[in-house]
RNA sequence: GCGCCUCUAGCUCAACGGCAGAGCAAUGGACUCUUAAUCCACAGGUUGGGGGUUCGAAUCCCCCGGGGCGCACCA
């Protein structure tokens, strides 16, 4: 390792005095190997053991001929000790910046307060901040600043980077469980020529040499499918899909979603793989199935319930719905209840906007809702004993949908007239209807079998797990509206440049 | 898209019709065991932008812009 320590350029105090930094570094310890490691260490010892961290100065403290420091890596902080006698350049290293980035090679020891340490004998600059670190202690309020500029956001805000990182280790751990149960992970077009397989407005852009209106994926369901159809019976994709819908603290415009089919399997099989693939994430990231969201507790143990849309419809306001309530009725309980409607709404559509509108936001332990109205699931199979119905269900968590599941619309004819019917409700002024996507009809014509289908709210998973209020706290970069006064002039060195809220 | 709230130093916040302030950061100095170190000194502002009311506006009113939260849409 080469060290360039005491490399200071003899012009200190100006902006733009730049030391040389190395090309490579290797650093050989991070700060909570070192605390796991060394915690038990009685105060005042010098182990002889010398390593290597690397990281940003976050915290320093003069005193005299000896100086403090705090050092973060990924991993946290580990204290800096350095002293007039031991360490190179002592002047320079009390001058620099919190913030900047610094190799220390230096002896494990404790202070006589017992604070685990690294005595700096070696140290050098990696790289300079030329603009102020936030304060110290309160470190950014402002969530448009935090969002916008994540890259100090992750060095001052824990939570944040514990999340995010809780996040990385949660989508690998989903990876891990579907290929232990042999699903196979692929990767479907993001470029639909039809966008499809969910109920939602797309981005629509434009392929320059085909000259033809391309779309956005708002879901990537119907290529999983003619996948099952090829003969690959598990399949998931971990797909960035996109909806060109209002931002809130529950949407991003491009969101993820876990995507998975199983041959041969049918709704229920799904319903607890769901179960337990929520509930073995909660161990692993809180350790325990019982977490806490936004200060109330959460069972997530298995099973969970299961209630028909129907059933909870009733629990919460007392009346008894179904497919078979003459339509008036229907219509006038959505007054009723401030639910508004169209002609156009069967009592399917009816029935499910009165059971989002009375009854998902209530619920807060895991329920499976079940018998959602063909109406409604244009790509659900038929109830195999309710007419009307399919066999397709909702987790809902926290008041929130979770994911979305079914036995897979199999009938080549059947799917045909349900995306007709989509059709004629797009022409009666619905954005969100789907479009006839004649190739997933041919892929049907050859035959898929008994197939059950998931998606999952990759994002929102994230936020129960990690006790999130906000999508954009689980989303490194959220969609922001773009910054008016950062032009090219803020990267000239000694202009103003800094960003705030404004 | 509609409603409510909000925008003051690099960061976190005061001042709420009467001289724009503090802490941290920065700058200069003291200090051999600090833990958001402490102490001394110094500096930092077109109060988001524009207009209006007023003897006087960060403060009240209007318009515009950014952000937050609800509603609507949705996952």
């Amino acid at each position: 390792m080469e060290w360039v320590g005491g490399c200071a350029s003899g012009q200190a105090g100006l902006v733009n005095d730049r030391a040389p930094v190395p090309y490579r570094f290797d650093p050989d310890a991070t700060a909570a190997g070192l605390k796991q490691q060394y915690g038990q260490l009685e105060a005042g010892v010098e182990t002889g053991d010398r390593v290597v961290v690397a990281g940003r100065l976050m915290l320093r403290r003069g005193q005299g001929k000896l100086a403090f420091g705090q050092l973060a890596d990924s991993t946290g902080r580990i204290q800096l000790f350095a002293t007039a006698n031991d360490t190179p350049d002592f002047e320079r290293f009390g001058k620099l910046s919190l913030g900047d980035w610094i190799g220390v090679s230096g002896e494990v020891m404790t202070t006589r307060k017992g604070e685990l340490s690294v005595k700096v004998l070696e140290w050098s600059i990696l790289a300079e901040t030329r603009r102020p670190f936030p304060d110290k202690w309160h470190g950014i309020n402002d969530p448009d600043t935090r969002y916008r500029q994540r890259y100090v956001d992750l060095w001052v805000t824990e939570e944040a980077r514990l999340t995010l990182q809780a996040r990385s280790k949660i989508v690998s751990l989903i990876r891990r469980w579907l290929e232990d149960r042999d699903f196979m992970e692929v990767e479907t077009p993001a470029l639909h020529p039809v966008p499809g397989g969910a109920l939602a407005r797309p981005f629509t852009t434009h392929h320059n040499a085909l000259d033809q209106e391309m779309f956005l994926r708002i879901a990537p369901e119907l290529y999983l499918k003619r996948l099952v159809v090829g003969g690959f019976e598990r399949v998931f994709e971990i797909a960035r899909v996109f909806r060109n819908e209002g931002i809130s603290p529950r949407h991003n415009p491009e969101f993820t979603m876990l995507e998975l089919y199983q041959a041969y399997a049918d709704w229920t099989d799904i319903m607890e793989l769901v179960e337990q693939l929520v509930a073995y994430l909660a161990i692993e990231i809180c350790g325990s199935t019982t977490v806490t969201y936004q200060d109330r507790e959460l069972d997530l143990s298995v099973p969970w319930r299961r209630a028909s849309m129907a059933s909870l419809i009733e629990e919460q306001t007392g009346r008894s719905v179904g497919l078979d309530t003459p339509i008036d009725e229907l219509r006038a309980l959505c007054d009723e209840l401030d639910v508004e409607w169209r002609d156009s709404y069967g009592a399917g559509k009816l029935m499910l906007e009165i059971y989002e509108k009375t009854a998902e936001g209530e619920q807060w332990d895991p329920v499976f809702v079940t018998e959602y109205p063909v109406e409604v699931s244009p790509l659900a199979r038929p109830h195999r004993e309710l007419p009307g119905m399919t066999e397709r269900f909702e987790g809902i968590v926290a008041g929130r949908e979770l994911c979305n599941a079914f036995s897979e619309l199999l009938d080549p004819d059947d799917q045909r007239a349900r995306f007709e019917d989509q059709v004629r409700e797009r022409d009666n002024g619905d954005e969100e209807a789907m479009a006839v996507d004649e190739d997933y009809l041919r892929a049907l014509d050859y035959g898929l079998p008994a197939t059950g289908g998931l998606g999952i709210g990759v994002d929102r998973l994230v936020m129960l797990l990690t006790d999130s209020a906000t999508i954009r706290d689980v989303v490194l970069f959220p969609t922001l509206r773009p910054e008016q006064d950062l032009g090219s002039g803020s990267m000239e060195p000694g202009g103003d440049g800094q960003t705030s809220s404004t």
